[in-house]
DNA sequence: GCCCTACTTCTGTGCAGAGC
DNA sequence: GCTCTGCACAGAAGTAGGGC
């Protein structure tokens, strides 16, 4: 390359490093809160146009850097890079920058979490329904939402109506599981583990009747490794005929639930319930 | 490095159906 | 009739990525 075009390179290194720089202190400003507690529901909403914002602020304070920060310069630059948290864990960036959606979900899963353990307790009487989740969310989180999007936030993890969870205890069990996701190669390498649990089937429309009632859920099962059995259960493995006919026919979803030590145990405790609330196994 | 646009997500509002 | 819930629609806000 010519000397200039090797200088101009070299110039996009530096800035694209120094951007980096300021990108990492910013957001550990911003986040300090989530980083020194671990707590997540301490993490604020950080879009990247604020991000761009607080950069440019920060920017100017310093003085030495005159490059500005852009919002889609950031989408490019965020998704390349990865974080390694205190536990020591490497997380991707994004992890940081939580949307609204992603509190509200943190929040409400920690508030129908809370209503499970009063429920148990004999401390709560009905499980909370929207119009009271949303006022909870706003007095312990502050976060202000409307209830159409807390019912929406609800059917993504997988929790149904408080009038259904008022009826069957086995739904209270519902929270300790990941969200629901579609049964793909993609989501299952995005968001499954390979450690030892239990982990449901469900059709991602329609229901399976069972003798007290519907369920989407047409299969529990376990594993020491949940990555490698829901992959075989893509790759028509499986020797359960009935398995076998819905994965081959439906549009399939799954949602799973981390037990390193006890997962037979689980499976087993998830499995009786099942068969307590809806009058058959699943399927 | 920046502009622009398509796409996604969030929000407010209204309405209808189910259950009490 | 009232309450709770789900759905539809439109507009606003945010994000991703093409193109110069």
């Amino acid at each position: 390359p010519s000397k200039k075009s090797f200088l101009h390179q070299v110039r996009r290194v530096n800035s694209r490093n120094a951007l980096t720089h300021c990108l990492l202190k910013t957001i550990a400003r911003e986040q300090k809160d989530y980083l020194s507690t671990g707590d997540i529901l301490r993490l604020k909403p950080l879009p990247q146009v604020e991000l761009a914002k607080r950069m440019n602020q920060s920017m100017n304070n310093l003085g030495a850097y005159a490059l500005p920060a852009c919002p889609s310069w950031l989408s490019r630059l965020i998704p390349n890079l990865s974080i390694r948290l205190l536990g020591g864990s490497e997380q991707p960036l994004n992890v940081l920058l939580p949307n609204r959606r992603d509190r509200i979900k943190w929040a409400l899963r920690e508030l129908l979490n809370e209503e499970s353990r009063k429920i148990i307790e004999g401390g709560l009487q009905a499980p909370y329904d929207d119009c009271q989740l949303q006022e909870l969310l706003h007095r312990q989180f502050d976060i202000s939402t409307v209830r159409r999007n807390i019912s929406a936030v609800r059917r993504e993890l997988g929790i149904p109506s408080a009038y259904i969870r008022s009826q069957d205890f086995w739904h209270l069990l519902a929270v300790p599981f990941s969200n629901v996701y579609p049964l793909t190669i993609k989501e299952i390498t995005l968001h499954v583990p390979q450690a030892s649990g239990v982990y449901e089937l469900c059709l991602k429309e329609g229901q399976v009747t069972y003798p007290k009632g519907g369920s989407t859920i047409f299969y529990i099962g376990r594993s020491k490794n949940l990555e490698k059995r829901l992959m075989e259960h893509l790759q028509a493995r499986t020797k359960n005929k009935i398995l076998a006919q819905y994965l081959g026919r439906e549009t399939c979803g799954f949602r799973f639930l981390v037990a390193e030590d006890s997962y037979t145990h689980e499976e087993k405790r998830l499995y009786d319930l099942f068969i307590s609330t809806f009058g058959a196994p699943p399927a």
